[in-house]
DNA sequence: GTCTATAGACGGATAGAC
DNA sequence: GTCTATCCGTCTATAGAC
């Protein structure tokens, strides 16, 4: 019952997109070309033309949910009350997001110029910095000094931190209690 | 006693490399070209390979300071004691280290990806990762267990928060005692 | 859905006059 | 020390056959 030939390869556009986030975080987004994409998935640059639009398009099309997610969890942040509680409850909801899309962070964090420029020149989403500003913003209130800014800066860092540390294989729910224990510590 | 005509203009290397260095910063190392750095500054194109070889050797103009000074700090840390005012005393050179070259380090966050490609294809430095793996080693001690190594990364990321934070118009002694005192709250 | 072929633009780098 | 002019490579993207 199986038929000769080539298999239709219906998922070339999922492979299209693991192996383009693979070498813009390993070689950054401008330095990878279209033709190492296709060559290293065995087909030519055209192909890759019927799947996407465009380079840029291929980005989007796995930081759209990324960036939607933090955008939901902003949006659910602002009608929350005050509180030490809320706070930790954003913190936690933070450490999950960025680690449940890690891959994606860790392609934004080696490309945040090349990604800044492509979303800014579309104003078609927040940046990137806006994103972390506006959750600091949340967390310390307005007109906090100087000195929370930094601290809860360095608390959403942390979750950067661990993704650093850990290798594909590390176990996420010892990484998010790592990285939220550590965020607790600096926001109090 | 003055003469007229334009004058010698014997700082344009430096000028260049204030010029690149904020445009490398801003929009990525790769989108920036040679001739947008020359349109900046009212010269051409080949006026820039007069005073640099390459656009890589742009980059090592003022990269290569910074990465000396952290060279110089983790061979320090190496000959060092190990205990708890060791820990400390790395912890504030690194911080001050890093604000004093805050420019070059803004530099090479925004443009990751593109920075290893450049170092590591050369094998001229350790890489910026390797630097910051090396230091993260040397105060936690070998076999630490996950935690002390997320925490550690996140006490030396704790600078990297306040740079973020900060305009250029911040005051670097406030700032370094911010960033040291989370570092320290971190590693204990 | 994938291919060949090519258009069209832009980049880094060099030669040589002034 | 800066200029004009140009070479050559690579890239994104498209046209059109199969």
């Amino acid at each position: 019952m199986q038929h000769t030939g080539a298999a239709p390869r219906t998922d070339t556009r999922k492979r299209v997109q693991q192996v383009a986030l693979e070498l813009f975080a390993e070689q950054g987004y401008e330095k990878t070309s279209l033709r190492e994409i296709a060559e290293r998935l065995g087909v030519t640059k055209a192909a890759l033309y019927y799947h996407f639009r465009s380079k840029e398009d291929i980005v989007h099309s796995f930081t759209d949910d990324h960036n939607a997610r933090l955008d939901a969890l902003i949006d659910w942040a602002k009608n929350q009350p005050p509180g030490t509680g809320t706070r930790r409850e954003i913190l936690s909801r933070y450490v999950s997001t960025v680690l449940a899309g890690a891959d994606v962070f860790r392609f934004i964090e080696q490309n945040r110029a090349a990604v800044q420029s492509l979303e800014g020149g579309k104003e078609r989403f927040k940046l990137f910095r806006s994103r972390l500003d506006a959750l600091v913003e949340l967390l310390t209130g307005p007109d906090a000094p100087l000195r929370d800014h930094v601290r809860t800066t360095a608390a959403l860092f942390a979750t950067s931190a661990a993704i650093h540390v850990a290798g594909a294989n590390a176990d996420q729910d010892e990484l998010h209690a790592i990285a939220l224990e550590i965020a607790i510590d600096l926001v109090g």
